[in-house]
DNA sequence: TTTAAATGATACCATTTTAGTATCATATAA
DNA sequence: TTATATGATACTAAAATGGTATCATTTAAA
């Protein structure tokens, strides 16, 4: 079972590292923060680019920031840009017929698990996510 | 995302059935019922004996038939049977060195989503989904 | 005005996972 | 002894995921 995949991961960390810095960010320092291939990171933060998560400028100090405030991009925004609720509704027929014409207790009840694991991502912010790991180096310092 | 795949789907399917017949069923009668290719279903209902979900018996009049009632075999031991719960911790690097060393506030939002889901097919029996069944048939013929 | 450093678009390939098929061996009741 | 079962297992096909590479365009600064 995987909530979300490679790709979705590594825009997460991404986020989180240009969300801390605050400021314009290049692809470049992104890759070498977040230990992810070159190529492949670039794909990425231009997908999150195209789904209006970072905005972007082009040419010679160019780079990414978010376009919005870090409590107001959650992981379900993350998830969604890359495709990951397109086959809704728990079903692996995506609804189409599957000798259980009509009624499908299993549908409904993995529907609603659905729902709920969307409900999670939703409520979680890059904040969130942000003031964990803040939290948790704290932690560390006091022992 | 994808909570179960097909495999485990037609499992359950051919459980139900199984269950609703209460007495021993060849697989012949499983995959005339669920809409399974045939050999697929015969691999499933092996994986199913094997995992100790069905009892079969072999020969002439063989078949398949529940190992414990309805009410004793959840969602997730469905799941597990075909592997579902083997990556575990909702990291896809399975923990390995992610870039993220020591603290990881996604992973570990991830990992409690996570045991929720697994929470729920735990608490699913077969028993519950014939029940939502047979009330949305009973539903049905109340209009 | 040229050049270096950036993103945009996009086509492609590799790997892994999932889905499905086919075959032969073994057991057993009629 | 034969028809009807399951067991084991090897194989193939298709889809999803992960990753690479290339060229075009933009822009600030030398």
């Amino acid at each position: 079972m995987k909530i979300i995949k490679k790709e979705a991961d590594y825009a997460v960390r991404a986020l989180l590292f240009i969300a801390a810095k605050n400021e314009r960010v290049p692809a470049s320092a992104v890759y070498s923060s977040v230990k992810a291939p070159r190529s492949f990171m670039r794909k990425i933060l231009q997908v999150l680019s195209r789904e209006k998560v970072l905005v972007s400028e082009k040419g010679r100090a160019g780079g990414f920031r978010l376009a919005r405030k870090p409590e107001e991009t959650s992981l379900l925004t993350v998830v969604e840009a890359f495709g990951g609720r397109k086959s809704r509704g728990g079903c692996p027929f995506d609804g189409r017929a599957c000798g259980n014409y009509g009624f499908c207790g299993l549908r409904e009840k993995l529907g609603e698990i659905e729902e709920r694991i969307f409900e999670k991502l939703g409520k979680t912010s890059l904040k969130n996510l942000l003031r964990r790991e803040d939290e948790k180096k704290k932690d560390y310092k006091d022992n």
